[in-house]
DNA sequence: CCAAAAGTGTTTCACTTACACCCATGA
DNA sequence: TCATGGGTGTAAGTGAAACACTTTTGG
């Protein structure tokens, strides 16, 4: 494995797929974060926020970094998702794209300052505008990783806020996977693995009986993760 | 997004963490095919099989050709992994990897024979030697990857032959998993699936009863997996 | 005929599923 | 007081777990 500066190197980026989740929308829904292109190529196309990793920097610090500049977020979930370079994806030349995929709540204060209006837009991971280069691939890639995963790890409290109801978990579930849920066996099931909080607050305001606040344990889930335990929805 | 050839770009690589499984020792054993090093870093620490990409070449299309070079095989199961970048990582200079992993059976014929002696040799998985730059990371990413995966998806009969027995599966299940498993439950389970097809044949010439010969029946799973079936040990 | 692994059935128990009603709140 | 979603219990059914004996083969 020789290294010399001679060797041909395909340029290196990080592209991240933004999952932004609303939780009190009527239609509660999925969003994936994109942007406009204003140069060519793909030109007016949307694409997925991404660039250039800084020779210093590592891969998730330049995943960390897109999403700070495009969201204003730090301290979101965030993960490696693939490693997409076919020789062709970039018409300008070789250009490899490490993947990672981020989730964060949409109506969380420091995301609505953050969030630079310029060209940046939330869309509904069901109805995605033409793209550019293989982000529909990535895309596809992230969705299906994220509905693996939901489902036997405790990622999908990372898309609510700190505090959120039974119902509020639930929907998301279904929004998540597609399907419904019975009510008493979700709650069952979420009981039973100890990893909520009552907070003791409920959340008013509401023309019905006030839902109680939990908030996800990640302490004690961290603890049950080394004894083996397994999360499954 | 610029895309200019000044800017500094990272070399690229691709590590193959290549598992091998030998159902018919008497200790069935996982093992990971490794190289040892001739020249600096590293020089005489064991090493995953791995090389450049070409600038014309696929990530997949350079993981397969580097386990061809070293184990003379196509055709096996073959899965991007993860993506290693930190800075640090490689003393020359910023060198990326994207790590694959590909599963074999040790006693396929082709292997035998295309196996290059020289320097490559098989580490059991419990007990490997000092590797060179992060290849401990990648390997316990790996094999992470192959406990976590083989559970839900029937990736375990690429490490065995065509042809196998029910007990040479389960003691696969075990080894890879390190747990034991109950032989009723197991063949049960296996057996609901509906996926292994009785070849007729059996495996004699040993000193007791005659075990039936399977092989897996990648099409009907193929086909099941469109309609949301689960796989599950 | 003996040793050694292959192969098979049944009971128990836990968990999942399906389902219907009362409760608290704001308007 | 009414409409709305929040919250709970139970019975039936399904699947997992635990367990022991018979069968076949080669030596």
């Amino acid at each position: 494995m020789p290294y010399t500066y001679t060797h041909p190197r395909p340029a290196l980026t990080v592209d991240c797929i933004i999952f932004g989740y609303d939780h009190r929308l009527d239609e509660a829904d999925l969003k994936i974060l994109l942007i406009e292109r204003d140069i060519e190529p793909f030109r007016g196309k949307w694409a997925l926020p991404g660039g250039f990793v800084r020779m210093e920097e590592t891969l998730e610090a330049a995943a960390k970094r897109e999403l700070r500049e495009e969201t204003g977020l730090s301290n979101v979930y965030l993960e490696q998702l693939y490693t997409f370079g076919t020789p062709e994806r970039d018409p300008r030349g070789r250009v490899i794209s490490v993947s990672y995929f981020a989730l964060v709540n949409l109506r969380s204060e420091e995301l609505a300052a953050g969030t630079d209006a310029r060209s940046a837009q939330w869309f509904s991971f069901k109805d995605m505008p033409a793209l550019a280069f293989d982000h529909k691939t990535i895309i596809e890639t992230a969705v299906e990783r994220l509905r693996g995963k939901v489902r036997y790890q405790p990622i999908g409290f990372e898309l609510l806020p700190d505090k959120f109801t039974l119902t509020e978990l639930q929907t998301l579930y279904e929004t998540v996977l597609e399907t419904s849920l019975d009510k008493r066996n979700f709650r069952k099931k979420i009981e039973s693995y100890e990893l909520l909080r009552d907070t003791g607050e409920t959340q008013r305001g509401k023309a019905h009986r006030a839902a109680r606040l939990y908030t996800f344990d990640h302490k004690r889930y961290k603890q049950l993760e080394k004894y083996g335990f397994l999360f499954e929805i």
